[in-house]
DNA sequence: ATATGTGTTTGGAACGTTCCATAAATAGAG
DNA sequence: CTCTATTTATGGAACGTTCCAAACACATAT
């Protein structure tokens, strides 16, 4: 069951290892005429090309690991699909990886890329011992983007993601245009940097009106959202709209605001954050700060391409510009 | 910016580039102080282990692939990455790639996986030009699991996958007893064996209780779902149940008959089929036919270490069971 | 014939590991 | 002190490629 290698094609075709490597290569170098029969020794042997042999010299793999903290949430397998079809198309191989929020697997997954001899790695990082994942990389030396949450502020990580800043000041706008009176901003983990930066846009545009600022926070998912429906109604009745950390709070407050029979976009106005594919698609359709994050995977895709490519260096921090989709969470149903 | 190898860590610790590699092994072979030293020698250094360097001899990388036909499909994600980590715990690396349904993109992935090393591959695959994918990977003798889509019957490329048929059966008898008249199956292509085994059950069914079946074939997504609302209303007003291809099929039929004020689990009801994640925390909740997903990855996951570890093959077919969830979208709101 | 050039082909030395056969060091037995 | 056994350590070949310098084959110009 062993594969056969170079030598053997070259054996069989009658020519030298080295033209076959040639071969393999695509080289001008070599007559049509030998390719051919080379490749046709190929075929006959199933022939089976040795990456990590190549590599051994040319240290290049075309291996790009992508490290995402929850590719759970359809946001980020949005991301990591679009990166990783842009990698694909440019004939680099994708590794991805699910670190579930916890810094500990992200360390050894890190690690384990490392070994793998990925060219440059993608990471959108777990909070948490930074050291333990950013520290190999830098002594390894592997080019690394950080996207979407700034985990290590060290330059040689350059950082991009979304205007999130603006979004939320987008929304709050709106809402404020559609005559809501108490906004409340819910989901997000206080602790959490990128809950802040959502959530600034926000708190400017209540600070300009001279409105007292509402939140509430906990984890980003359709369950929280679920709960903080129920307790927005009992703890804040004046409540009358709300911004939420991501689509999956917002769709969870959907929800529980229909099991109270609340009426969205007229009783109570909501707008998400992300905009997923889903927002279009339930009913009522969900208001929210599109961040087109599909072209954001294949820009970044780009960017670290060009910078293994053509050495160009992202810029330290880098924020794709977002804009509000206005649906009928917001403005009522028509 | 060149990294150090054995050699350089064997003269700064004062050994053997052999000692090095032993103590790399955590062969017993060496003395612990001897070790220790060693070790000091690579943090030092920033001595990185190059795997290509060591699989050309031994030749495993400890590398899977995974590729999937729709990444994008939470269904998909959950199966890759349950067992994405699962193979993670093991010490392998998963390579994951997104095929978009595309043949061509799968065989490229596919051979870029090979040429890379991987020791096996799951494959979700795509329908279409089986031999540009399968092939190769037969040649370069890899071991395969086909997981979840049947696409090659050859015995080399065992099956795995879960019980539709029967998901289906419990589906339709669980309509049936509710006192559903006319009841529908919406969504899946006609063309997919996939789409003929969760409908096997319900035809089934319809057949036994000599009804008519209701077929509404179309895409698997919350898109279709929506359209397939709005005619069945318009074309079989008679129809008061749905048993819907996947989740997202169902959800989509959810909010077309929310927009339609028609409410569910009453005027009509809904199963649908995976419970995802959201079925629990949309409103009203989906019953749907559970596959538990997750823990059908850690088990293809396992499956596969078996394989490779111990040699034991799985068999030709493999069916893990399903059970029906029933929730408000069925039996109505409490 | 010789020189010059152009297009093809080739041997051999890397690349960084593992593994085998063997050597050195140490310990215990006679 | 010698012999044997056991524990540790080591040099060198091998793995399958790439790449360089050099050679070869042939055509054209001198």
């Amino acid at each position: 069951m062993k594969r056969p290698t170079i030598i053997e094609v070259a054996a069989q075709a009658g020519v030298s290892k080295s033209t076959v490597s040639l071969v393999l290569q695509h080289s001008a170098l070599v007559k049509a005429e030998t390719a051919l029969s080379v490749r046709a020794a190929m075929a006959e042997l199933g022939y089976v090309y040795n990456r990590s042999a190549a590599n051994l010299r040319s240290a290049n793999l075309g291996l790009i690991g992508l490290v995402i903290n929850d590719l759970r949430n359809p946001f980020f397998t949005e991301f990591a699909t679009s990166a990783q079809m842009a990698f694909s198309a440019a004939g680099f191989a994708t590794v991805i990886a699910n670190t579930d929020e916890d810094p500990a697997l992200q360390a050894q997954v890190v690690g384990s890329m490392i070994e793998h001899g990925v060219a440059a790695i993608v990471i959108s990082p777990t909070y948490g011992s930074e050291e333990a994942s950013f520290g190999p990389l830098l002594r390894a030396g592997i080019p690394t983007l950080q996207v979407l949450r700034h985990a290590d502020a060290r330059q040689e990580f350059p950082f991009a993601s979304l205007d999130y800043a603006t979004g939320g000041r987008l929304a709050a706008q709106h809402l404020r245009g559609l005559g809501a009176r108490r906004i409340a901003f819910v989901g997000g983990l206080s602790d959490r940097p990128i809950t802040a930066e959502r959530m600034s846009g926000y708190l400017q545009v209540m600070a300009q009106a001279g409105l007292q600022p509402l939140t509430m926070h906990g984890r980003p998912s359709r369950a929280f959202g679920r709960e903080a429906a129920r307790d927005l109604q009992a703890l804040y009745p004046d409540c009358d709209a709300a911004i939420c950390f991501n689509d999956l709070v917002a769709l969870g407050l959907l929800s529980g605001f229909a099991a109270a029979g609340v009426q969205i976009g007229r009783d109570f106005r909501v707008v998400g954050f992300d905009d997923i594919e889903e927002c279009a698609q339930v009913w009522p359709q969900l208001s929210s700060v599109r961040c087109d994050i599909a072209r954001f995977g294949r820009d970044t895709a780009a960017t670290l391409l060009a910078w293994l490519k053509q050495g160009i260096a992202p810029p330290t921090m880098h924020r794709a510009p977002v804009k509000l989709i206005a649906r009928a969470s917001s403005m009522g149903i028509k």
